[in-house]
DNA sequence: GTCGCTTGCCAC
DNA sequence: AAACGTGGCAAGCGAC
């Protein structure tokens, strides 16, 4: 095992030291590692870059930005064409990218983070973990002495001297590690016939950073607006209970508690860890109490104001929030979206998905897969009922509940329970579980489940056979697995087994998206309208002007994405109308909200809610 | 003051 | 036999 830790490291600080880096840079080497350090996080709200660092297996170099950019684009132009290595590439191509004019060749790009994410994404895959791992166990030694470095000079990366030896020399080695992280993933990639997914990850990866670009506009006027309501109700709650009731935070679940306690009520349910009485919405709800009822509306408020509004106002640059995408945020290959979360805004109400609005003269349209999930467990258990009821257009809850119970139309319960028993199936819940989401007693519970396994014997088989194949890894190789048909390695948690159900379906309709959000970029029209993705949705945004070109933009959208040959069922996808607000996509006129939200309660002297 | 844990809640 | 999966985020609160 090569020992890159013992490469030499050189910062820049003369022409000589470029003219040393341009020699050394016409070395032969089938690929050119490249890393960056920077301010902070997000190019697009005003982090900048600091150093860009070269590296191969003989030696890393560290660019001070500020002073040497010029020789980073340099060496840049010079290698233009040729293989070049990233950990996390949408990251450091981005924040190249936004300090000068020089524009990467993606598809010269290779990605030791998606590399590793794609055969083992239960361990961290932050570069200096994987580096120890797999190269080096002193690749982490490095942050240690930049860590307390930091700590007694009390700087950041936004202040660490760029001089500071224990800074550059930390920096110096990423590239070094990339580049024989590389050379030892990729013939684990070929060994795991992995190598499609990773390709996907590597394809993706552009498109990622092409929405981050873009980023979302946002109504800031209405934001600030809804957040100073939504504040000054909470106040008004808070004071009409603390005069009350003598319960000074309703922010506080400790004095909330103490607070109905002395009106008498009794509380049972306890906290997951058992420590305390819990009191979350359920409780709430079910205390008929003009005070739990004022708790209620303070934390549905507070959550509306604290966790959307305001971080909208916070992270939007010019009325634009471009979000943190983690392409591989999630274990399954799913994405993940922070700063601000904008794949969980609530669809209860169009409130806060009103805030999200095209660009002048542009209109959003929602694209969404439809029961993509469903859709794969019935491909992946070739269940032949299931696939025919899919293919004719049926909805596979209400079929489901025909089935069950004999009827033509089944009622809505009917439905419903038909619908928690398969969502129960693909997350692998039991009995006790769905008897709880689905509020349906345990023993109507297991009997739908008896149903379900009678008319769908497929199911059933695929889940034991998904469990068993894990099992058998496990003895085999100490871990239980299984690969998304593009190769993804999906790995369970010892005494998890039952869960790479989940993972398979999960995963697969990640690459799904992932496929169809390459197929999307692809199509220079579609791609500058890319704005986000929610898991099964994607958000897109067309030019207004012209009625039937944006039509035309939206349907060509949706027939790239759907896919009715690589599954047993087709991938299908509805697209909205065209949005003035996203939140139109709900559907509800949003002048009936105020009435819908504030006709909950009634009968108490409480503060009228302002939404 | 910061950090980490707990609790609760938003989405798919 | 039975086992719900993946995330982000805010506030309270005790420890340092």
């Amino acid at each position: 095992m090569p020992i890159p830790l013992d490469t030499r490291i050189e910062l820049v600080e003369s022409t000589a030291d470029c003219n040393r880096l341009l020699d050394w840079l016409e070395r032969p080497r089938p690929v050119l590692a490249c890393d960056t350090e920077t301010t902070g996080l997000n190019p697009h709200t005003g982090d900048k870059l600091r150093l860009v660092q070269f590296g191969d297996a003989t030696a890393g170099w560290v660019i001070p930005w500020f002073q040497w950019g010029g020789l980073a684009v340099e060496v840049l132009e010079r290698w233009h064409g040729r293989r070049m290595a990233f950990h996390n590439s949408p990251f450091d191509i981005s924040f190249i990218e936004n300090e000068c004019d020089y524009r990467f060749d993606w598809s010269m790009v290779d990605d030791t983070r998606a590399m590793i994410h794609v055969l083992d994404s239960t361990r961290s895959t932050a570069l200096k973990m994987v580096g120890s791992r797999l190269i080096d166990p002193r690749a982490s030694a490095g942050e240690m002495l930049l860590k307390n470095a930091m700590g007694v000079g009390k700087w950041t990366f936004a202040t660490v001297p760029v001089k500071l030896p224990e800074y550059w020399a930390y920096a110096g080695v990423d590239p070094v590690l990339t580049y024989y992280l590389r050379e030892d993933l990729l013939p684990k990639l070929l060994e795991a016939n992995a190598m499609n997914a990773y390709q996907l990850e590597v394809a993706c990866a552009r498109v990622i950073a092409s929405m981050q670009r873009t980023g979302m506009r946002v109504d800031l006027p209405y934001c600030d607006q809804m957040n100073t309501k939504l504040l000054a109700y909470g106040e008004e709650l808070q004071a009409w209970a603390a005069d009350r009731y003598s319960c000074r935070n309703l922010g506080s679940n400790a004095a909330c508690i103490r607070a109905l306690e002395l009106e008498g009520i009794v509380l049972e349910k306890r906290t997951k860890s058992g420590k305390q009485y819990a009191l979350d919405e359920d409780v709430l709800l079910g205390i008929d109490h003009p005070l739990s009822r004022a708790i209620h509306r303070f934390r549905k408020s507070q959550k509306l104001a604290s966790s959307y509004f305001q971080n909208l106002l916070e992270y939007a640059v010019q009325g634009v929030v471009h979000p943190s995408i983690n392409q591989m945020g999630a274990r399954t290959g799913r994405m993940s979206i922070q700063r601000p979360a904008l794949q969980t805004l609530p669809k209860t109400s169009r409130t806060v998905r009103d805030a999200f609005i095209p660009r002048e003269g542009h209109l959003l349209y929602s694209l969404d897969c439809q029961a993509i999930e469903m859709r794969l467990l019935a491909h992946f258990a070739g269940e032949p009922s299931m696939i025919r009821a899919i293919r004719e257009g049926k909805d596979l809850h209400t079929f489901t509940a025909q089935l069950a119970y004999g009827v033509d139309v089944p009622t809505k319960g009917q439905r419903q329970i038909a619908k928690h028993t398969g969502f129960a199936r693909i997350y692998g819940a039991g009995t006790a579980k769905l008897s709880l989401t689905a509020g349906v007693p345990l023993d109507v519970a297991r009997e739908f489940q008896h149903r379900y396994d009678d008319l769908f014997p497929g199911v059933r088989g695929f889940i034991s056979r998904v469990t068993q194949v894990g099992m058998s890894r496990k003895a085999e190789l100490g871990y239980a697995y299984v690969q998304t048909p593009l190769g993804r390695v999906q790995r369970a948690d010892p005494g998890k087994e039952y869960a790479l159900v989940n993972y398979l379906i999960q995963g697969t309709a990640a690459e799904v998206m992932k496929r169809q959000l390459v197929d999307l970029a692809a199509d220079p029209d579609l791609e500058r309208g890319l704005l986000l993705t929610v898991h099964d949705e994607i958000l897109l945004e067309v030019s207004a002007e012209d009625p039937e070109r944006r039509a035309e933009l939206a349907n060509r959208a949706r027939v790239i994405m759907e896919d009715r040959t690589n599954f047993h069922i087709p991938i299908e996808v509805e697209c909205s109308e065209p949005l003035t607000r996203w939140g139109d996509v709900l559907g509800v006129p949003a002048d009936l909200v105020q009435e819908v939200n504030s006709a909950f309660y009634t009968d108490d002297e409480q503060p009228d809610s302002p939404i």
